[in-house]
DNA sequence: CTGAAAGCGCTAACAC
DNA sequence: GTGTTAGCGCTTTCAG
């Protein structure tokens, strides 16, 4: 069937060991005998197989990613993040998409151990006890990439949500006096109830009674139509926000749309924030003023600290959090 | 360290063999001795090591797939047709991006050999000899996924790109009896290359010399901003084109706000088709009227047609084609 | 219906 | 520097 190590040996006229050697790039071989080795590889069209080495040497040299959608763009940018580096460290990806559901993410994960991953990247939406148990449980270093967990072991790489929507509003309300509008990502997700609760915080401090700030929240499920449906829900309000801020930016060209269809004119009538700077913040007109959530950035640092951890570096702070900007463009005055 | 077959078999009081029978769902086993099997599995906390399956087996119950580009939304609804049908088959994927390198294409491709996947699907630019040459050493399928080859000998899911532009120009002209300009795509992929051929002929046919022809085509890059560009171009012509016909969504976006930039109104003033019918064709005002490829629909019959080629069903036709069809909007009057 | 035993192709001590 | 020899954890004949 398939050549192995043992038809290279005996080509080359040396031990499997030898060979083992030179594939793996050990220095202990005689430069001459290392060519002899080559010869017979190159002769042969020999490739190692990786299943083989990996049960040998008990790594896989491949990580397991779970996110909740690939074809989400700002999941993919996470993505791209992460397969740039691994690419640089040799590693595989082995991808997989949760659909946002619990038990899928904890089976995939589960399933990918199976697979022998030396590590995994996880994407999800809230960690549970189970999701805890289940990280502890494997002997592999876990690492959280945009997604939030109370219990400080778990290594993660975020950015401060809590913090990004207080200097949205901030930035907002240098602007404009108007009541500020809030769409919010479903709250089944973490990171997402912080950003409410950011903003519910922010309302309160200016003085907002619970009445009046129930009705500058709108519960979106991060679809591009669900942001058509709160731009309609806000401009049915008796009192209209003078600045709707969003959580996602696809969410917030279905903002833009929304008032624009009825008539209204962005920034000019409404202003409008996003949130992620993706792509799509400039393919929309006005250009997006967007919280820049810097997904790839978060996915390759995320690689790279289980690089760290998979080589036993050092690594002197397992959560990271990486900074975050407002992006001023052309819905906003 | 971590718990095995063999502890399985000696908590169980039975060998591996019969171990390793019940999490194959082999029948010949008595329903008690599954039981406790069964038992001893569950309180163990048992899981297979899938990759010492895979050395005993042969079969890894993975797929490598390899695309261009993860963080593209006409390839990532690919990416998901794939999926959930691998899912549904319990295939896992790997999944690299290519950045459309042929080096890397090929690369990645003997890499997944290597990690002994059951099976590849390949979305790629131009399939040249070497390719060819790789898919047959390899001793799997590979199907490809939008993507041409002359070859026929290769399994391959795909539009036909080349009627797609004839429908589109049909579509158009009888609309509009004035020009219509073309965006490419880059042509070091097949595809693309097709769908200028197929614009060409049309323009011929229709009476068009070839300078003529070549002023009313761009080429661009594939991404907004060239779009935005090749809309400068047209405007910058003395003769503008009613219509532009343009290779993708993402592009004819570009197109649409370079038009609108410069104070045109679409399509009043000049009309834009699309290509692909990703989700960005809703969102942006005017909506898009485009070519729809079934991308999702690729990914999964690719997915479908490799799980019979590896569970060895008969399969009548190895290239499948797809339908394709105009879908109207209002970028087009 | 169940067990024994021989690998799958490679790595990793341990010798020499 | 190089070879020998155990395994890695599982599947898969082959017996019985």
């Amino acid at each position: 069937m398939s050549v192995t190590i043992y038809d290279v040996a005996k080509k080359a006229n040396v031990s499997m060991a030898t060979v083992s050697r030179v594939i793996n790039g050990n220095t202990n071989v005689k430069p001459i005998t290392r060519q002899k080795v080559l010869d017979a590889i190159e002769e042969l069209g020999f490739r190692p197989n990786a299943v083989a080495r990996g049960l040998a040497s008990r790594k896989t040299t491949s990580v397991g990613v779970i996110i909740p959608d690939v074809a989400n763009l700002f999941i993919a940018d996470l993505a791209r993040g992460i397969e740039d580096i691994a690419t640089m460290y040799k590693y595989h990806i082995i991808l997989s998409s949760s659909d946002q559901q619990k038990t899928k993410e904890i089976d995939l994960f589960y399933n990918m151990l199976e697979k022998q991953v030396d590590g995994i990247i996880f994407m999800g939406t809230t960690i549970t006890d189970e999701h805890i148990e289940a990280f502890k449980k494997a002997n592999i270093p876990v690492i959280l990439a945009a997604t939030i967990a109370e219990s400080e072991e778990l290594a993660s790489v975020n950015i401060d949500y809590y913090q990004a929507i207080q200097d949205a509003i901030q930035f907002i309300e240098e602007k404009s006096k108007g009541d500020i509008g809030f769409v919010t990502s479903p709250l089944n997700n973490r990171s997402n109830e912080i950003r409410k609760q950011s903003f519910v915080d922010a309302m309160k401090k200016s003085g907002k009674s619970d009445a009046e700030l129930e009705k500058l929240i709108f519960n979106s499920d991060d679809t591009y139509d669900s942001g058509i449906q709160a731009s309609h829900y806000f401009l049915g309000l008796e009192e209209k926000p003078e600045t709707i801020l969003v959580s996602s930016d696809e969410l917030a060209l279905g903002v833009i749309h929304g008032l624009q269809d009825e008539g209204l004119k962005v920034p000019e009538d409404i202003a409008v924030v996003g949130f992620d700077n993706t792509r799509l913040a400039t393919m929309v007109r006005p250009t997006l003023t967007t919280v820049m959530q810097p997904m790839y950035d978060i996915g390759a640092v995320s690689m790279r600290l289980l690089t760290k951890l998979l080589q036993g570096e050092q690594v002197e702070e397992k959560q990271v959090t990486l900074p975050h900007r407002i992006i001023e463009r052309d819905s906003t005055k």
